[in-house]
Order: C-alpha cells, then structure tokens, then sequence
DNA sequence: GCGTCCAGGTCTACC
DNA sequence: GGTAGACCTGGACGC
C-alpha cells in the first residue's frame, strides 16, 4: 500500500548536492540512506505520512506509505518536496560567479548550492535554535526527543516534526528534562505559544517584502535567535547576504585560507565581498567542497 | 573515575 | 555600540 509521485526537475538540479547540502539530512524526521541516495522523509497533516524521496530516470520519485490519499494532500506533498529541494530556486546568477573562482568551479560543474530545508519555516527556526552553542551530536539528540515525544506518528511507527500546537502543549520543564534543551527551554517553549497563538508568523518570511537588514531583526526578536541563527534561517527563505558564521564555519576557514590561523570575522566578510548578495552561499559551498 | 573544555551562540547587565 | 560573564548538555580529552 504505497503511492507515488513523481516532479520534474530543472536542467541544473542535483538531488546529491541538494540533500547533502548540510546537516539538515540528518535530523529528523529527514534520514537519509548513502547508500542508495533515498532521503525519506515525514510529512506531518491530519494524518502523519511516512516518504522516501529519490531521483530515478531524471525525475524526482516520492513513495508514500500510505494508498488513497487525497487529491488536496498529494499537491500539498508535491509542493512541500519542491520547497525541500528548492526545485525553484534561480542559481544562474550564483553560478556565473562561483565559475570566475578556480576554487568555486566545482559548484556549477555540480549544480550545488540548493540548501536542504524543512516544509516550514516554524521547522527550521526550532532546528536553527537547536544548532546553538552545542556539539552537533547534542543537536540531534534535542532534535530526535522533540520529534519521538511531540510528532504525530505515521502507520510504520515513524513520527513527524511537532506541530507548534503540540509544542505549545507541554511545559518548559518538558523541554528541559525531556527535550534535554537546557536553558533553550524557555525559549522553545516562548516560540511555540506565540506561532501556535497567532502572534509570529515563519512562514510570512518566505515572501517577506522587508529589506534583509529588517527582516533580520524581525528574525532576532525570537529568543535564542543572534546573529548566526537568523542568518541561517536567512539563508533557508533564499537571502545569502548574511555569513551565519559559527565555529565550524570559522575553523574552516581558518583552515583553508589562513594558515589555521584565527582571524577576525571582519577580515571573513572582507574575503567573500566579491559575491555581493551570494556571499553567504559561497562561503557555505567554499567550507563544504569536500563532502561533494 | 573525575575535572575541564568546548561545540554549527545568545542574553543580560553594564559601561 | 561594545563586551564580560552566565548559561544546559554531553562527548572528548588529559590526568
């Protein structure tokens, strides 16, 4: 009892560089299988339903675990994985840049640059404040707790990302001695109830009309949202102006462009000038080469 | 086994 | 506008 879907794709997709664009592919509800490159996937709704998302014969494949699913529901999947893969997104501009860089060839040759993303921006704005100040192990771990104990569960067991309802629905104590998020407790816990209340709107960010320096702000008005966090998640509704550097970001760095050496923040910002509006998105290709 | 450090930072108080 | 100190957690590391 499965169904399938199927999407096209534009002549400079591909779906390795999009899914193993960075870490999102391993926290849940993604999973994603290297070896035979089948992300799978949990799309919450009325009924949670379990997916693995793969490309086979030039075309996106989406199998459901599930039959008889409505007409409404499939074009909402349809249009969730297109906004997953960023099938949308308009890189020429990007791409005519990275090819004047000898270092950056590689990224056209590979249509990278398309940065994995959750169906909503509530998902990756929870993600982002879980990537804070921690080991990327821990970040998973609250990640992992915040799907098993708050998502709605699939027929095959598999569980969705919470709903801002259910994360709205426990205490800061939960998230504390459950989420094990520490003192990102409140905050989660403040997040929730103004989304799931009407006062915040994410997604509104998606085609937000505001200058990024504004919506950057609007962004950092969310506790536990600083600059890195917010330029992450600029980066996740398409703007590339901000860095978002954070320690892995900076080490790299260091390591491919100063001799291992620290610098400061300033002199990284100096480094990517050349992209203008791009740049976020080229130092995040430039740091990533090797996992390609 | 224990203590320290630090990781995909941010907040608050203070200057 | 800039900065010091505090903040949860858990794995890595040195002893």
């Amino acid at each position: 009892m499965t169904t399938r879907l199927s999407l096209e794709t534009p002549p400079d997709f591909n779906f390795k560089t999009a899914v193993y664009s960075h870490g999102w592919s391993q926290l849940l509800p993604f999973a994603l299988d290297l070896e035979n490159w089948r992300l799978s996937y949990v799309f919450a709704g009325e009924t949670a339903v379990s997916a693995v998302i793969r490309e086979a014969g030039g075309e996106i494949e989406i199998e459901l675990a599930a039959d008889k699913i409505e007409q409404a529901r499939k074009a909402k999947i349809l249009r969730d994985v297109r906004h997953i893969l960023r099938l949308d997104d308009d890189l020429s501009d990007f791409y005519r840049l990275t090819r004047k860089e000898k270092r950056l060839a590689w990224v056209a040759g590979l249509n990278g640059g398309r940065l994995l993303r959750s169906p909503t921006v509530f998902e990756d704005l929870v993600k982002t404040l879980c990537t804070t100040n921690c080991s990327w192990a821990l970040t998973k771990s609250m990640v992992k707790n915040l799907v098993e104990k708050l998502g709605d569960a699939a027929a095959d067991g598999r569980r969705a990302f919470p709903t801002p309802e259910a994360m709205a629905g426990v205490s800061e104590r939960f998230y504390r001695d459950e989420i094990r998020a520490g003192y990102r407790s409140p905050y989660f816990a403040e997040l929730a109830e103004k989304v799931a209340g009407g006062k915040l709107n994410p997604e509104a960010w998606l085609a937000s009309d505001l200058p990024t320096k504004e919506l950057k702000k609007e962004m950092k008005s969310v506790k536990g949202v600083g600059d890195y966090a917010a330029e992450n998640l600029l980066k996740l509704v398409g703007r590339y102006d901000g860095l978002a550097l954070d320690s892995f970001l900076r080490g790299e760095f260091y390591k491919r462009h100063n001799n291992a050496q620290a610098c400061t923040d300033r002199e990284i910002e100096l480094f990517y000038e050349k992209f203008g509006d791009w740049r976020g998105l080229a130092i995040w290709c430039d740091m990533t080469e090797k996992w390609h």
